[in-house]
RNA sequence: GGGAAGGUUCCAGAGUGGCUAAAUGGGGCAGACUGUAAAUCUGUUGGCGACGCCUUCGCUGGUUCGAAUCCAGCCCUUCCCA
């Protein structure tokens, strides 16, 4: 992986960059659309590629695991011949299930027993199976196995959840050198920062993290339940720690909001369920604020679903008919929403790339965040 | 013509003397969702000058301190026999 900034913003921290990989380019800032199972729902690849210009989707390594299992994905050829993405793919490496599956898991410091969310069977990570089983899913990127602390933390808790993420973090360093990939093309290793919200725990963090001196830096832990104002300073505090040169990916961030506001304070990488799960939910993201396509309010409105929009669905289908198309409960809905949510964030982070690089980044993001914030 | 069952809030359908503005499901309306156990979940769904009052369980009348629930008559629906 070989990254390079095109440009820096003169009035904030954002900047423009591109990211080779062997599966091809990628223009920073990005989006990632989140392919969990290894298809981001109810996308097709020919949508992902024409209309959303998605650059890099995720996949996750414990759905992964469990299914369809590593001896399938490895007869493939890897996942981006499975599934024919045949692009650059990230792979989360099952830490954010640490959280979500709670109750389902136990964490020892050889790593984290699972109970699959499927059958119930039993299951290990540890950071070493982790690199393993990411060498075998064959993601471009792939992610330092960590634990995702809750919000609220207790400090005491944070502090040692970030320590034994970060004796994971050496354990994966050294089986990512000992290992290649299953296919012959180059993956890469990216860190993650953890700590909570407890700063002098992020500077810790952020600081074993550069140590590494990995080809990208990821952020953690956050976005799970805290103050929006929190998370802003957490990152801002974060992205002054880490390398410059280096791209940063803020995980699970966010909303149209979100985003922009940390492109502003130095982060150049997002990823996040909201464009696909919101929109399966109804909840339409536009460049003029958001809809909630369930409400009667658009029942006799017979105008384009977004008349801004860059995909085909957003002139195509009007309000009322995506309406309709919702409240009948038809599969169409749910696969209008996410092209359309899909290529509006791509858009988006598009849009802010460009302003980075003709040099008005700060003010256009001040005029674009009022107006993705209206509720229509 | 004879026999049987039944008519409940938008729909289906519980309830068979006070705890019932009435279970439950559907539908309607609104909200939530941030490295996806999510095409999911939550709230609400008679009216009002709402910690209380008014109207509502086919219609009319009656019994009772009190009725969707008991009694009488009437209207209607479905099924069976002729």
């Amino acid at each position: 992986m070989n990254f390079t900034i095109d440009a820096i913003s003169k009035d904030c921290n954002a900047r423009a960059g591109k990211i080779k990989t062997d599966h091809g380019e990628i223009l920073t800032p990005i989006f990632m659309p989140v392919g969990t199972v290894g298809s981001v729902k109810a996308v097709h690849c020919s949508e992902l590629k024409e209309e959303v210009k998605a650059q890099i989707i995720l996949g996750n390594t414990y759905h992964l695991y469990l299914r369809p299992g590593l001896d399938i994905i490895e007869k493939a050829g890897g996942i981006q011949k499975f599934n024919s993405w045949n692009k650059p793919m990230l792979t989360d490496s099952g830490g954010y299930q640490v959280y979500s599956l709670g109750h389902n898991r136990k964490i020892t410091d050889e790593g984290v027993i699972f109970r699959s969310h499927i059958d119930g069977s039993k299951h290990i990570f540890t950071p070493e199976n982790v690199i393993d089983t990411q060498r075998i899913i064959g993601a471009d990127i792939i992610m330092a196995f960590d634990e995702c602390t809750p919000y609220p933390c207790e400090y005491n808790y944070a502090k040692n959840s970030m320590n034994l993420t970060h004796a994971w973090l050496d354990r994966c360093v050294k089986r990512f050198k000992e290992t290649e990939c299953s296919y012959g093309y180059s993956q890469t290793f990216f860190p993650i920062v953890q700590g909570s919200v407890y700063k002098d725990l992020r500077k810790e963090s952020c600081e074993k993290i550069a140590s590494q001196e990995c080809e990208g830096n990821a952020i953690g832990g956050l976005s799970v339940g805290e103050p929006i104002e929190d998370m802003y300073e957490l990152t801002d505090f974060c992205c002054s720690i880490l390398p410059k040169d280096k791209p940063r990916y803020l995980m699970g961030v966010g909303t149209p909001a979100n985003i922009l506001e940390c492109i502003s304070l130095g982060i150049d990488m997002f990823d996040c369920v909201m464009p696909t799960r919101n929109g399966r939910n109804g909840m339409l993201f536009t460049s003029e604020g958001i809809m909630n396509m369930r409400n009667e309010k658009w029942k006799n409105d017979f105008t384009p679903i977004d008349s801004n929009g860059t995909s085909f669905v957003d002139t195509l289908y009007t309000k009322a008919y995506l309406r309709h198309l919702f409240v009948a409960k038809e599969i169409l809905a749910l696969q209008i929403a996410s092209v359309h949510n899909l290529s509006f964030y791509l858009w988006l982070v598009g849009q802010a790339r460009e302003h980075i690089i003709q040099g008005d980044f700060h003010s256009w993001k001040t005029m674009m965040i009022k107006k993705v914030t209206n509720r229509l």
